[in-house]
DNA sequence: TTTTAAGTTCTATATTTGAAGAACCAAAAG
DNA sequence: CTTTTGGTTCTTCAAATATAGAACTTAAAA
């Protein structure tokens, strides 16, 4: 079912996914993204990465709650079959570039605090403030870059 | 020596770089940013974040690891006086970039295994392999275009 | 209407992580 | 030398997280 070079790249995959999440469901999310079968139910799940039930069952409702998955069903089949939703991934990015923002926004706000704005280190912040902002409306625009680049060839 | 909206920031702040050092560094880090107290020692710090030995000798050498912080000494003073070092900021957006990086190896590996390379799921990953190695190949020159403007009205 | 299947939720642990405080150490001061 | 200072390391301890497994729920099937 799954090689042994999968169940690798699951765990590392998976590594990287607990950034943000539990580690069993960063196992789920790898696990839909690797293997060549198209969907899981969820005891092929919990077969498959040895999760307990609740371990499955929490890890496959976190991620249809942050739509990272998605499942769907078979007629005269009570289980649901899960799948990865790979589409708004973009989505994603947006997140993160949004999460840098916010970030500025703390340090602009450390940066009105400062008695003196002319040392070293206020000016930085202003800096490293204005970066931030700058990567944020750049942003847009380096993804639409990527997707007329894709457009063009694909 | 800080106000309590400087306390409030550090408290937010430190809830950012939280991911991915433990709390009471972040919040060492955060201190030594929002402040205008230009250098602390490692009893100031302690002090004022109520922090043990332990845990403020530890937060600072795993600043000092990380070169996010450095500190200086005074002649006929044994303490070291901490500062933030903002300098090389910019290398942490490279960082990250290249962490985007890396996944996108991991995703591509993942490509290589698949049997079927045309399924929906399998073009996503490439697709979003894609879209990571862009985003890294594109940094430079954001972040060019960013020296560039603020080279140009300083 | 009883049984079964598919999952959820609850309770009990196990594991991990972070921090406290004491014991320790090395260099400088006395 | 011996004491003090400035920190580090070691040994708990506490809290947070994650998982297991059993008990429960709900809807469909028999």
């Amino acid at each position: 079912m799954l090689s042994q070079k999968q169940k690798e790249l699951i765990e590392k995959i998976g590594i990287y996914f607990e950034e943000g999440m539990q580690p069993a469901a960063a196992r789920i999310l790898a696990l839909l993204i690797v293997a060549d079968q198209v969907s899981f139910s969820f005891d092929e799940i919990r077969e498959i990465l040895k999760l307990s039930k609740s371990a499955t069952s929490n890890g496959i409702n976190f991620l249809l709650n942050l739509k990272k998955i998605e499942y769907h069903t078979k007629p005269g089949d009570r289980k649901r079959y899960f799948t990865w939703s790979p589409d708004n991934i973009i989505n994603h990015f947006r997140e993160g570039i949004d999460k840098i923002l916010a970030l500025s926004i703390l340090f602009d706000a450390s940066l009105q605090l400062k008695r003196d704005k002319n040392t070293h280190s206020a000016k930085k912040i202003a800096e490293i403030s204005d970066l931030m902002n700058f990567l944020h409306l750049e942003m847009p625009g380096v993804i639409e870059k990527w997707e007329r680049k894709r457009a063009s060839k694909p």
